[in-house]
DNA sequence: ACCTGATCTCTTTTT
DNA sequence: GAGATCAGGT
């Protein structure tokens, strides 16, 4: 920072209002700061650790700074290293990637080595699925996600879990899923959290340890924690621990994934002597745009409260269009994109990313230049999840669910019998190790099985490769994988080989050693957002899911699909805590606009191949009517008769209930579940002769 | 062991 | 409409 002659404050007080600054230089070990949308929240933070840094004489490597992604670490780590130099040695990372650290760290203390590889909920699915063995996949589904709930709430297989579900099974698959988990060595998403905090708790000289290597711990997004991370915070959080909890009650939006709004709520009464700040002056929205979120939110009952204001001028309306259909709101959002300056400034929002595919297919027709921002992208491709299991099984020669993916593929003659046998010689004779497995494998497939182990013990020492990049260029080749690849691209016209070569690219900035490797496949596993080409071009509107929106802001902004089932979605309308999370989420989505904002609605939309009618969303009218210009007009058909839940007698089929009601160019088909168990589609206008109206379950059905 | 065509399930949202 | 899985044939 230049000298200057005049006694001058801090450069970290630089640009902040009373508030800020307030919570910035906050001479108090435990502090909350409720921080409304776009009130400076991260600016505060980072200002609050130069303070610490430079004022208060923290170390920078004592102090621990925890984000909600890796792209806001990165980013946070950035802004403070160009304000403060020295700061650049505070330890950011989201809780999964801390916990990771922490867990490498301690490795033979939580029964791990630290090379450990991290299981992402399709390798969950799959070692459930070996662990269960044939059950339906949506059973599959409910278990993996219960365990996922019981792990974000800290419960272990072995303790109480009737507060996560009441099934007499449940304990013992969580139980087995657990067990054959540990025998691989690797963890889940859950055990990133629950795992150190299960290590502070049960070990205390490791707990002192880490309290005193981090005198200061902050939280970004902590509306967001679920009960393990929370519970985690607790124990790194020692008397003497600085502890600072930066949020926004009304922007938690992931309870599904059993985010506790509870947290923030009641953290004053955890944590002894809180100091509480509020940040309600906004900096980035217009006055209408406000006033309209404001509006909304107010709907909502379990709040802190807090009143954003802003200085800025009330701006122009916000503008709701009523479309046809899917297409036409998609040509809609081309025009309003196309009438507003530079593209780089607009973004579309929608509930789900199966709505990004129509404003591609238009924007693409129109050349209008986007990127999207989504998660399933390059890392879920099925070439680039062969290749990182092929790393993730040399890593961790007891990772069966890798090994399966790969055992076969490309062909080399081991069919689902041999891979069987392989497995279960494996655990029967040499402790899981599958490489071993496959090198004294006896039996047709046994030339096969050798040249796979041969292949793995190829990489057993990897330091004559000059980096990552080379030694995965190299595998690529010798297993066959590019082969394989080239002839598909061949026939199929795709490019899967250069998906191939990216991944060698993002690769080579690793060491060829198993820390690199191990630090590759743990960057693969917790940061799958990229945004895939980085290139060129940065003036491209942006498509991205309301969620994915979080800290983001733009000048223009649409919201679109609002429509009732779809946003609110149908299961979450009759839920007032699934409601009101739903509404908050749209409160973020109208928090995201600097200038303008524009709702979309259609009457009509393509879902899962058919057309489906439906009504205005219900947040709509949350809207202030004199903040908005509306065009077009709603859709007020009468979508009453045939109901999903109408129950109904048929004369062939007996007595049934309406599962799902949609629209089929101007026909409706009603989907029809009946006491037999069979399920059948029918179009009432034609078979209303056969069909007799019963009346409305209530319950569910 | 492997290929194919038929059938089903799926959609929230993500670290 | 797409992708994954399954059944049945070779």
């Amino acid at each position: 920072m230049a000298a200057n002659f005049e006694p001058t404050e801090p450069g970290w007080l630089e640009n902040l209002n009373a508030q800020q600054r307030q919570a910035t230089e906050q001479d108090s070990r435990s502090l909350l700061i409720l921080a409304g949308a776009g009130s400076g929240k991260t600016s505060v933070i980072i200002s609050r650790i130069a303070w610490m840094v430079m004022e208060k004489g923290f170390q920078p490597t004592s102090i621990l700074a925890v984000t909600f992604t890796n792209k806001a670490a990165t980013e946070m780590r950035e802004r403070i290293t160009a304000m403060v130099p020295e700061a650049g040695k505070v330890m950011i990372r989201t809780f999964h990637s801390f916990g990771a650290w922490l867990l490498r760290r301690n490795a033979a203390a939580a029964n791990l080595t630290s090379n450990f590889t991290i299981y992402d909920d399709d390798d969950q699915l799959s070692l459930l699925a070996q662990v269960l063995g044939k059950i339906s996949h949506s059973e599959l589904r409910t278990w993996a996600r219960l365990i996922s709930r019981a792990k974000d709430q800290g419960l272990s297989a072995n303790g109480e879990l009737s507060t996560v579900s009441t099934n007499p099974f449940f304990p013992e698959v969580y139980q087995r899923y657990e067990r054959r988990l540990r025998e691989i060595g690797n963890v889940d998403f859950g055990d990133l959290i629950q795992l150190p905090m299960r290590l502070l708790r049960n070990r205390l000289e490791i707990k002192r340890y880490f309290q005193q290597r981090f005198r200061a711990v902050l939280v970004d997004e902590y509306q967001d924690t679920n009960a393990a991370q929370d519970q985690l915070l607790r124990e790194l959080v020692g008397k003497d621990t600085w502890v600072t909890v930066v949020g926004d009650e009304d922007q938690s939006i992931y309870r599904f994934r059993g985010a506790e709004i509870d947290n923030i709520l009641s953290f004053p009464n955890n944590y002894p002597n809180t100091h509480v700040i509020r940040l309600e002056q906004n900096y980035r929205s217009s006055g209408t745009i406000l006033d309209i979120a404001s509006s909304v939110v107010a709907n909502n009952s379990q709040r802190l409260g807090k009143r954003l204001w802003t200085d800025k001028g009330a701006g122009s309306k916000a503008i709701l269009a009523y479309l046809e259909n899917h297409e036409a709101e998609a040509r809609w959002c081309a025009d309003f994109v196309n009438s507003g300056g530079n593209f780089g400034e607009n973004a579309i929002l929608y509930r789900t990313n199966a709505q990004s595919r129509i404003f591609e297919d238009v924007f693409r027709r129109q050349s209008i230049p986007y990127r999207i921002i989504g998660t399933l992208s390059f890392y879920r491709r099925e070439e680039i999840k062969d290749v990182l299991a092929y790393l993730a099984w040399i890593s961790n020669s007891h990772d069966e669910v890798a090994f399966r993916r790969i055992a076969n593929k490309p062909r080399r003659g081991l069919g689902v019998r041999s891979i069987e046998k392989l497995v279960e010689l494996s655990i029967a004779e040499y402790g899981g190790d599958m490489v071993m497995a496959a090198e004294n494998f006896e039996g047709r497939s046994s030339a096969a099985s050798a040249s796979l182990a041969a292949l793995a013990r190829r990489y057993c020492e990897f330091d004559c490769f000059e980096h990552l990049g080379f030694m995965l260029r190299d595998l690529i080749d010798a297993s066959g994988i590019l082969e394989y690849y080239s002839k598909i691209d061949n026939i199929e016209n795709t490019q899967r080989t250069l998906n191939l070569d990216e991944l060698v690219n993002a690769a080579s900035g690793y060491p060829a050693s198993t820390e690199g490797l191990t630090a590759f496949l743990e960057l693969v596993e917790l940061d799958q957002t990229v945004t895939e080409e980085e290139e060129s071009d940065d003036n491209r509107v942006t498509l991205i899911t309301m969620h994915n929106t979080k800290g983001l802001e733009f000048d223009r902004v649409v919201v679109s699909g609002m429509e009732e089932g779809l946003f609110p979605r149908d299961d979450d309308a009759g839920d007032d805590a699934e409601l009101e999370e739903e509404r908050r989420l749209f409160y973020v989505a109208i928090t995201r606009a600097r200038r303008e904002l524009a709702f979309t609605c259609s009457r009509r939309r393509m879902i899962w191949g058919y057309y489906k009618e439906s009504l205005p969303s219900r947040f709509l009218n949350e809207i202030p009517r004199e903040k908005i210009h509306v065009e077009g007009e709603p859709n007020e058909a009468n979508l009453d008769s045939w109901q999903k839940g109408t129950m109904l007698s048929h004369e062939k089929y007996g007595v049934g209930v309406v599962q799902n009601r949609i629209s089929n160019r101007g026909h409706t088909v009603i989907v029809v579940l009946f006491e037999s168990g069979r399920k059948a589609t029918f179009l009432p206008e034609f078979s209303s002769h056969q069909i007799e109206y019963l009346g409305t379950v209530q319950e569910d059905f």
